[in-house]
Formats: C-alpha cells, sequence, structure tokens
DNA sequence: CGCATATTTGACCCGGGTCAATCACCGTGG
DNA sequence: CCACGGTGATTGACCCGGGTCAAATATGCG
C-alpha cells in the first residue's frame, strides 16, 4: 500500500548470524564510520562492535541520566533523539536514521542528556566507547572519519539553531521536508516520494511549532500543489517551490529582479 | 571605572617571549585541552602550538568558507561566532572566553562554517589539526580531554536548541546572564559583577530576539531590582529571582506549594 | 566638539500560540 | 461486520508576545 519501501533488515534469519550485520555487507559503510577505511581496517572495526541491538518503536536506546557506555550507529530504521526540560517540555534534537551516530552528546560528562526512541522497529549496532578509543589511536582513518562526524553534528546544530532564530514556519516546514528529501537521496531512496516517520508533533519539537501551525503548513504546502500529502506518505511534486520557500521567497525576488 | 578587571596579557613584552604563554602556565589549562595531562605531556602539547595570535576588536580569526587547518584556543579576550545565511541574517552561534576552543565545526568539511570575531582584543594559541591529530594518537589523555571537548560543544548547542524552541524573551535573557556568571565563576573571575562584551545586538543574535526585545527585557530585570546595568557594566542582584526566570518562574510555583 | 553607532522607548501589528471542536484512522471486542 | 474508544491530525476563533517601524537619547571615538 504504501509506495515507500520500509527498510527491513535482509533476510534475519537469527540474531546471531553476523554475516550480513558486518561493516563491511553494510550498505550504509559509506555513510557511517567505516567510510574511508581498507577493508581489513573495517574487518577490526567489526570487532569491536558488541552486538546488533534491536529496538522496537516507541522503545527507548538510551535516556537522560543513563551512564555513557557506548555509541550507536544506525542500522535500519529511524530515530529521534529528544531533550526535556525542567518543565517538561520536549525538543527534539534530531531525527537519525541509518548510517547516522548517536550518543555523542554524552562523552564529555559520561551521561546521556537526551532520550534516544525508535520511530519504528530498528536496529542499531552498539560500538563500545573505550574500544572504539584504542582502535581510533591504531587507525588513523578511522579517527578522522570519528572527528569528521563529531564535527558535522556540531554543524548540523548549528544550522538548527540558524533557523529557530530566523526562519518562519513555512520555511522551517520547507526545509525540513528539503532535508529529509536529501537524506533519503544520500542513502539510495526516493527523494521525491517517502514516509514521514515521525508524528506532527515530532516535526513540531524539532521546528519549534506547535502541532497545529505544522498541520497548517502542511496543509498550505498541499494547497499550492508543492507536495502531495496522506496521512505520512509525501510525495514532493515542486521542488522548486519547497526551494524557493526555504530561502525566504528571496528566489522569487531574484526572479523577478533578473 | 569599571568594576571589571579587563583580562590582560601577563606582561606581553615580546611575541616571541613564549614563557608566560606555556600551556603548563596557562591559568586556564584546567578549562582547556591540557586539563587532566600530565606535566610532560602537557610539554608536548605545548610543542605543536603553532604560535599565539593575536587579534584585535572587530578583527576575525576565520570566517565562513575559509579552509581549515587549526584549531584556536582562547587564551585571554572574547569572541563570538557568527553564521550568515543568504539572506544575510546573523545567528551568534556562541560566545567564546579563555580555555575555550574554537573552529570545531570545520573540521568535518575541511572549511568554515562561521566567523570567529574577536569582541575585544584578544589572544589565541593556534593548534595544527593534522599535529593535534599526530599527538591525540600518542596521548590517550589528550584523546579523551579532546572529545569531551567536542561532545561538551554538541551538549551546548543542544540546550540552545532547547531554549529557541520553548522560552520566552524574559527566561532567555536570565539564562544567558546566569550561564554567563557561571562561566566567569569557573574562570575565578567574579560572578556577580561583570562586563557585557557584546553589544545588545549579539546578545539577541544569540537569543533568538531582536535588540529592542534585549533592550525591553534587560530594562525589567533592572526595574524588578534582579540586576543593575550600566551600558555593559552589569551587577547581579538577585540572583534567585533570575534563577526563577530562566525556569520560566515554576520555582514560584513550587514555593507556593511548598 | 560633532558625527556615527549603540541603546532605549513608544506605537502598532501580525504570525503563530492557545483553546476547543471536529474529523480520520485503527485496533479491539462483541 | 460494526460499534466504540483512543490517539493523531485538522480546522477554526481568538489573542498576545515580540517583531517592525520610527523617533529620541546616549555613548564613544576621532
Amino acid at each position: 500500500m504504501s509506495p515507500v519501501i520500509p527498510i527491513t533488515p535482509a533476510n534475519a534469519t537469527k540474531s546471531c548470524a553476523p554475516v550480513a550485520a558486518k561493516c563491511s555487507l553494510c550498505s550504509f559503510n559509506r555513510l557511517c564510520l567505516p567510510q574511508g577505511l581498507a577493508e581489513d581496517d573495517i574487518a577490526r572495526l567489526d570487532q569491536i562492535i558488541a552486538r546488533r541491538r534491536r529496538v522496537s518503536r516507541d522503545e527507548t536506546l538510551y535516556q537522560t541520566g543513563d551512564g555513557f557506555h557506548s555509541l550507536y550507529a544506525v542500522r535500519f530504521g529511524h530515530f529521534k533523539t529528544v531533550q526535556v526540560n525542567q518543565r517538561g517540555e520536549q525538543t527534539i534534537g534530531g531525527f537519525h536514521m541509518a548510517g547516522d551516530l548517536l550518543g555523542m552528546e554524552a562523552i564529555g560528562n559520561g551521561q546521556h542528556s537526551c532520550n534516544a526512541v525508535a520511530l519504528e522497529d530498528s536496529e542499531v549496532c552498539e560500538i563500545p566507547f573505550s574500544r572504539l578509543q584504542e582502535l581510533v589511536m591504531q587507525i588513523p582513518g578511522l579517527l578522522q572519519q570519528f572527528h569528521r562526524t563529531m564535527s558535522r553534528e556540531i554543524q548540523r546544530e548549528q544550522s538548527v539553531m540558524l533557523f529557530l532564530s530566523h526562519m518562519r514556519a513555512e520555511q522551517r516546514l520547507a526545509m525540513f521536508l528539503l532535508n529529509l528529501a536529501g537524506r533519503y537521496a544520500q542513502r539510495g531512496y526516493s527523494s521525491t516520494s517517502f514516509q514521514l516517520r515521525m508524528s506532527r508533533e515530532d516535526i513540531g519539537g524539532y521546528l519549534g511549532l506547535t502541532v497545529e501551525s505544522v498541520s497548517r503548513q502542511l496543509a498550505r504546502l498541499r494547497q499550492d500543489g508543492s507536495i502531495v500529502l496522506n496521512n505520512r506518505d509525501l510525495r514532493i511534486i515542486d521542488r522548486n517551490k519547497l526551494e524557493v520557500m526555504s530561502s525566504g521567497g528571496m528566489a522569487q525576488e531574484f526572479a523577478a529582479v533578473a
């Protein structure tokens, strides 16, 4: 029914069948820690991965206050990271999909500062951090890739700060959808047709908007023909229009001038 | 006149007099990369530091698009990091003071994604990243400290996202002032009396508010006796009241109940 | 002393939050 | 098969915090 292929594990026969779970065979390895590593270095990385862990929908991978021991690479499925302040208000720090690395925020003080929750049945590779630290000291390429990954997380958050500060609701939604599309494209999926794995409320939590605003903005995007949206099935009809919106309609002005 | 001691270099006789510039002698080393290192490891770190670089007020340390070669540790003075989007709107990513590490956002793709601008005459230690990478592979404690530093930056930004999403102007200001106070306390300065090194506009850019809002909120804090503020000289009078405000006045409710 | 910039203050307005009702979807049990 | 309850999503009405525009001050620098 859904036009989007649910990402399922390649015939997951037994949880102890490690063949399909090796980094070298993982189709997302170029987006993950093994990126750029030689075969045998990937094999060494494989060896320190404690286990593949299933996390079913709505289950928590880790939560605020949990002691930090491991990073987690998403193998398949989707996660959100949630911060809750003392008043119970939630902010979604990000949505994470195959190849993304989770838990880096916890290295600093040894405990997690957000909750990681699966948006659907998912699987992660658990990477014990102490062993990773040993390994990066032996594999320069792995060290570099790890640093790049943390740095990109810093950059990503800075760009979130930017749109939280300055963008209107419409821009935020347009940018959000384009960002998702781009990430699916990176992973070899359709960038024009996919499922939103998160609720409207989660989208709002990420974009700094209420559910109602998200709903209204999506309605507007639907009305002006930019997207087709049934429940969570999304199809991007006019990517260009979304891009114009995401930059605050400035492209229009330029176009008018030029 | 100012009640706050301007942070000046310990008798900076010549730029080539390295004695006072050694990490081991730097009074902020416990807040910086050398934290937790043994004497001789600190000495090795010292050796890879290319130079101390003066950056005068309003001068740019690096800017968006610059190739990434080094990280910079603030020795004294203050910096802001500024992101500019395609429409020219600015967001202040953060304010940085002695012991803070700048430039980590650029590791990921090899070029800087924000501008680092000195808020006053300042000095940084330039740390060539390639040499740092070599060194962390030899000094486990340094590797750990570097990872902690990046992780804390991720955490810091997440908490900024949180207040950009949910907090009202008053809370943001209160939280901002308390945060500054805490950081000065860490550095051995007064946490109740200090100078704001940044303009109202920069504060607004950081907090996601306009200059006018910042000015009005500061006026309110002054009126209700929480602070005394003359130009940029700040004195925190009622820290408790600020804390109540920063948590959205919830503490009041609790107090009323208890 | 005088200009440029920073800050403050006032008046007005609007985007999006809030509150509330309705609708759609879905799994459950009779 | 359908009634039903629960959750998620949509839509409408209203309101307010803070943005915008404008003007008055203050400040600091040359």
